[in-house]
DNA sequence: AATTAATGTGTTCTCAGTACATATTGTATC
DNA sequence: GATACAATATGTACTGAGAACACATTAATT
């Protein structure tokens, strides 16, 4: 087995020199956006004859000479301008023929962002937000990569703080309650989630009423200060 | 920005005979066994020259033509003999200069198994179980990756049953209680413990008695038919 | 037979979560 | 301007998991 453990070593130095080991790896990017009550993401047509007129997660070729956690920061940033986004990274997917063109193992992020605090480069017409409760069938194994990535937004976001990067700044109790029974599939009761929610202790009151509704105003809230990560996605770079 | 989607299939057709693209992806499996009241993970010595006299997980290039969650447990099977073990896949690591000998970007699993159920093999002496506690120095980002396994596990074990893992089939409670605690580096309170896991209903009361024991023998229990799942790691066989 | 050191069990308390009803406020309608 | 409407705002009782805590039982040892 010693041997086993060198010749892996040999195969390591070897594999950059030979196509043998020619293993690409990617990264895409579930990101996730707010609108009109629906939960939504960000695709971009696929060109891939395999998968025309389907769509498919935003991603790229992770570079030689860049971190993999900087890769979903850098394909954000290219795709939507946007710099300080929330991303965590969720699983990674590997079958041997989830992509057509080669092989191709690719580890999958997700971003939460405020659509309205940024619009999409006009530009490119290919790039829209699609009601995630819409999205039937995707490109590659992306439809696989998003149910994981909800699953996994849906386990974490009654005890972090997270959706609030989903919402503008300011937010009543009922935008944010509707963005959680969007989110979680589910109608939540309002009294005991105000309970829920204010026992944690994330929201300041900002003494401000709502503008431009219909009916009766609600009291406007901000996340309080210092609970809103960048990134949950730098495990690399915390201590040891 | 179209153009720059058509670039990246353009650069995955590439990739796969430029050296350019070529990033190495192997995956590393933190091994835990208990035995004498300690948590152990299984190392094997290193033999890069950059890490003389550390210890690494054992791990292994990714091969062109196998699944990613299939090399796990290659790796595992090449090194213990077991087949049939549980798995998880917890994190991608992908820090350029992760590995010495080129860019190397490593998915991390990890495994729980009962020590006594079976002999490393004989054959490799620079394999070994060490005390999780005794650990201060690995090669690579090992460390980082054992540490991050750590924490998954701890926060997983009171909500899924798969610490029986590492026990023997038979086994008291005193023995799954001191389990818990090791691995969540906490004392617990006997009969709380006792009342928490019952009502989970994992286990089954054997009607039998610990042997050999200096005191008062407890009752055995086993894990219940049903329970016992071999990996939590096929999310990307399930069905989407 | 007495001692020891473990196993085995029951009660109370706290707190988060759930079920549920009524008062209040601003808007829209007549 | 009075009324109806539709939303916000808030309080109380119930349930169940988890934590704090004390005493009886059993087998091995002396």
């Amino acid at each position: 087995m010693q041997k086993q453990q060198r010749l892996k070593t040999a195969a390591i130095e070897k594999s950059i020199h030979r196509d043998f080991f020619n293993i690409a790896i990617s990264v895409d990017c579930v990101i996730f956006g707010y609108e009109d009550r629906q939960l939504k993401v960000l695709l971009i047509k696929s060109d891939l004859a395999e998968f025309e007129g389907l769509w498919s997660l935003l991603g790229d070729l992770v570079r030689p000479n860049e971190d993999l956690e900087a890769a979903p920061y850098r394909v954000l940033q290219e795709r939507t301008g946007l710099k300080d986004v929330y991303l965590e990274q969720v699983h990674t997917f590997g079958r041997i023929n989830r992509h057509p063109s080669g092989r191709v193992i690719t580890t999958a992020y997700y971003s939460l962002m405020n659509i309205k605090d940024h619009t999409l480069p006009q530009t490119d017409n290919e790039l829209h937000w699609h009601n995630v409760s819409d999205i039937k069938k995707l490109a590659f194994d992306h439809k696989l990569i998003l149910t994981t990535c909800i699953r996994q937004l849906q386990d974490k976001i009654m005890e972090h703080p997270i959706v609030f990067n989903l919402l503008p700044e300011k937010f009543s109790l009922r935008e944010l309650q509707d963005l959680y029974e969007e989110i979680l599939g589910v109608e939540l009761d309002r009294r005991n989630f105000r309970k829920r929610i204010t026992l944690k202790n994330w929201l300041v009151d900002l003494n401000q009423m709502e503008e431009d509704v219909k009916h009766r105003p609600g009291k406007l809230y901000k996340l309080r200060n210092g609970l809103k990560r960048k990134s949950g996605a730098d495990k690399e770079l915390a201590v040891s």
